[in-house]
DNA sequence: AATGAATGAGACTTCATTCAT
DNA sequence: GATGAATGAAGTCTCATTCAT
């Protein structure tokens, strides 16, 4: 990376920190682009050099805030020795990421909803990271497509926290009862990787 | 009540019904006039006759909803037999009920500010009927004046529920972490019986 | 008048005299129905049944104060012998009852402006009786038409009041400097009554 | 001052230039910000980049006329040899500016009351540097504290006129009828000032 | 790269006016 | 006759966004 375009990166990085600060206190409706300028040391103008617009400020921030997560989370089930219980627990320990990623920003689910659009592109991303982390996990334990075994794992997992945040109603946030999921998860993710190995 | 002030007070509750469910699902910023008037049907200016402005029909939602977990509440309760444990289960559940009427608003701390005052007269109120409440449970316990044993008791309580929303930084949601909270009120709460018992 | 017309117009009158209070009080503009209903113990929509609208009030109001004054006015001068004397009083005076009459309303320039027309039929009206009034004074100091005289000397009066309150700028209020087109009315008055005589 | 802040000074000018002509025009409460703008040739919204808000463009608009006519106020007396006489002129003179000053406002006083407390720390700052002039004034002709006796003479002057808009009734227009007002000062002043001198 | 300046859209609120009862 | 109820228009204010410098 060319000199200028480096200072640049560090820069957006700069403007994140503080976007993360400010959205975690405020959330992300009542948050002003003066709020994010004025933690920065920019004004507000300034952000536009670095960013399209405000939701974009606020995918970058969540993004990294999830790659930071998920590569905490995965150093966490690094030593579990026993493959189930160690996916078992990536997927209990990621619904608690969720928690203190998303959960903080208070976003409305009205909010969310114009959102959802580009989080989705995010995701996929994200995903797809994952996906081959759990899927070289499976490796040892199922033969055939490891990939694809992966891939239905997160799917089941994403389908019951969805399910949670909806009966929760309003506010992805952590208001979310996510300890019946929990159980639900452990349930289906022993029954699934059970299956696998029958194969 | 004479039929037209009956009339009123039934639209007044109709209005609330359709507050409860804007504001549980947009949070009380991002909550519009427009989106109340909506779902109940009326225009937005038409609100006004039957509220001051937004944050009186804020209020009057929580409000009720307030009394409706109260009473609730104390249902759950009625059946314990042993005293401590009826009123040790009475504030841990109740610390659930903050977790539905406030957290699922998503207020901002910044919004809660500014409502704080009015707030604080609209619990002065509902604590008298829970002190009371409380009282006449431990009035079978303690010699003394029951009444203000109680009063100690909430404020016990409600000590142990600030700090964690403060440290929960943002937002008044569920995000604040209670299950601290929980094991603190239990051990206190017991103590604090013992002790009167012990009078 | 049959006796439900005449019900009617003695509230008309109940009515008018609860807007002249709160004209007076509030000003034009910052009147409301509301205002008004309240010191006359009407609901605001009532003021509908007998008057079309919050202009037809005000204009009924000055309508209303206007003859009053007037009929003050003309008593004021009825002692006074010269004829002369009594036309210039009669016209310096009047000065005066705008300032009561208008300029206590604060109606400003532009709220004035739209009332404009309306007020234009008012005061033709009222002018005719002026002009009958200031005609018969007249009828015994010139020859030839003593209406057409008298419709002269209001021309200049109005002129010269119109010029005052042009040049004080905003607000039909005292503001107006009188002072100066007292004089210029007094000198400019004797000069025609002059000139009257001399035919 | 640097380059940018002087303009944005200018500019602020050019803003108190228009709204001080459609606030003379229209009045407080009938101005709006729409008509501010349009004589500026700005957007509304752009006026809150100058100032924080309408009664913040209110006082600026009379802080600054308020000081030019003082200016011109001392001005106008500065020739009067006799002390007696000359402050006499600048308490009678300073009565017409607030006929021009504010009465042209036409605030009414339902407005007024909710400026008011920022109006007073206004009138504090001003009457400081007033105080000082007539001070200045009076040092010549009496010993102690002049200052002193120059703040006594503005607490009469004021107490007077307060007494004139007070029984003037509902707006802070030229209405109130300051002829008396006028004779009362001149007779207290004179009093006051013959008081000093003995000493 | 940075920002001062400007603005449209949308929020809350008030009020004259209408209409069914 | 009287009024409770409803509303559109307009006013103050905030904020994301743009643009010239």
């Amino acid at each position: 990376m060319p000199r200028k375009a480096e200072d640049k990166e560090e820069k957006r990085n700069v403007i994140l920190n503080g976007a993360l600060e400010v959205f975690t206190r405020y959330g992300y409706d009542k948050t002003t682009l003066d709020d994010i300028g004025k933690v920065v040391g920019l004004n507000k103008a300034s952000l536009y050099y670095y960013y399209k617009n405000k939701e974009e400020i606020f995918l970058a921030t969540v993004l990294r805030e999830s790659q930071r997560e998920i590569a905490l989370l995965q150093e966490k089930v690094k030593d579990i020795e026993d493959v189930s219980e160690k996916i078992i627990t990536y997927f209990i320990e990621r619904l608690q990421y969720y928690r203190q990623v998303l959960g903080l920003m208070s976003l409305s689910t009205e909010s969310l909803r114009s959102l959802q659009p580009v989080f989705d592109n995010l995701y996929r991303e994200m995903q797809q990271k994952e996906v081959s982390y759990i899927a070289g996990c499976l490796a040892t334990l199922v033969q055939g497509d490891s990939h694809k075994a992966a891939g239905m794992l997160f799917a089941m997992a994403d389908a019951l926290k969805h399910k949670a945040v909806l009966e929760s109603g309003a506010v992805l946030s952590a208001g979310a009862d996510f300890s019946e999921v929990e159980q639900h998860l452990r349930y289906l993710i022993g029954l699934h990787l059970k299956g696998l190995q029958a194969n």
